[in-house]
DNA sequence: CGGGCCGCTTGATCGACATCAAGGACCGGT
DNA sequence: ACCGGTCCTTGATGTCGATCAAGCGGCCCG
């Protein structure tokens, strides 16, 4: 888990010190030097659900280590369909380097606190240090992967596959401690978003939600709490 | 199948050379020197349509520049259902660096021509020049991007828009010389591979692209040659 | 020549999911 | 307390695309 508590000690301010995002987040790949002249332009701020991080408005100019919380990214049609291309936790990375990000909205699921910075520093950055370029090609290999994953998902499955896959991608994501077969957790998202991301209307979302609650594959408490009791029959459901 | 064409016969065994793929595919970021290493290691070959590039049985330890053809990159579900997650054009860079491919099988959509270099040879120059790992960078940011706009087609666009987004994708990718307002390109894919392309059955795929023809969006010869007289229609259609 | 296969089209029917509609639970404001 | 909102669930009905079925043209091969 490269721990490199050691780089720097505390007297210096690094925002990036304080990003549990730096181990996987771009910050991780510079050096002490950087770091601080980087923490000089940084910005942390901590947005309610709901909140634009950019996109039409916000022409995004800056670059944002998501610290804690879930963003989705949407893109809509000129008649108001939508579709949730990506869902980005912590500690990913937040921006698209080289290009405006194409057509493409980062809205805040959840409450999330990011910690940001211009892009212009980080693209001067790269320049310099390889390693940021490797950092970024991994991350955009992982979320090419995932894209891809979900394609097969939006393409082929089912209704209620589309819904056990979905519990099972946030499983994987927010209860990192789970053990190896059963699994609690916060749903992030509505079941408005859910519907927009699986590429379903939220009526047949919550049958489905119900289906798997009456077939015992999981519990809900409050809408949002979920407990799956065994995740080889959640998996079975979704069809992997 | 598979009939490797012997080319290294010259005196100048610059295959990189000779690759119409170098402009945009990796070895354009490559030193004079490292690209005569590289011909050492190439084989250049063409395939016929539905031979497997990597995948399954051939554990993708090769890159592969695409000379000219189609690839398609599909995932597959235990139950045998299908989704095609991605289409590679010449000059496009074939390939998963880091890691082997997820899941995934590429296999030639038409006859394909492909220059081809074991991995250990990239992986090694990216540790000499970071331009080639900008360049991974570059090709694999596009791919996200196509990905997620397909995301959006697939999710949450009707058959008929399907098709007629299909046919656009394909018009800019294999009509570069169309002029503004039309087209004309032969089909690369089977209506089979339309389907798995789209997330629909082939009876539908045939059913939307006679219901384009009947409208007079476009005109259709012998199954595969489509003429676009108008491509402010078919995007209507399309929805975009 | 005929037979079988493949790619494609077309028609008839079915079913999964969307749509329309109503109502419950919660919450903050007045 | 009442009202308006948002979020969610549930039921009734409709429809788009899947499924089932048949047939056509081209091609290879015996």
């Amino acid at each position: 888990m490269d721990t490199r508590k050691d780089i720097h000690n505390s007297e210096v301010p690094l925002l990036c010190r304080a990003c549990e995002a730096r181990h996987r987040g771009v910050c991780g790949a510079l050096r002490p030097e950087q770091l601080i002249e980087l923490s000089k332009h940084s910005t942390r701020k901590r947005v309610g659900s709901a909140s634009e991080l950019y996109g039409e408005s916000r022409q995004g100019s800056t670059y944002s280590n998501i610290i804690a919380g879930v963003v989705k990214l949407t893109k809509m049609m000129a008649d108001g369909r939508q579709q949730i291309v990506g869902l980005q936790f912590a500690p990913d990375f937040l921006g698209r380097p080289f290009r405006a990000e194409s057509n493409l909205t980062a809205e805040a699921a959840t409450e999330v606190s990011v910690c940001s910075f211009p892009k212009s520093v980080i693209d001067r950055m790269i320049g310099e240090t390889p390693e940021l370029e490797h950092r970024l090609l991994q991350q955009t290999l992982k979320e090419l992967d995932e894209a891809r994953d979900w394609m097969l998902t939006l393409g082929r499955k089912t209704a209620s596959e589309k819904v056990a896959s979905f519990l099972l991608l946030i499983a994987t994501h927010v209860d990192p401690e789970s053990e190896l077969d059963s699994a609690e957790f916060e749903l992030p998202l509505t079941r408005s978003d859910i519907a927009d991301f699986l590429g379903l209307t939220i009526e047949t979302v919550s049958r489905q939600l119900t289906r798997l609650r009456k077939d015992g594959v999981i519990v809900i408490n409050n809408n949002r709490c979920v407990i799956v009791p065994n995740l080889d029959m959640l998996a079975q459901r979704a069809a992997i």
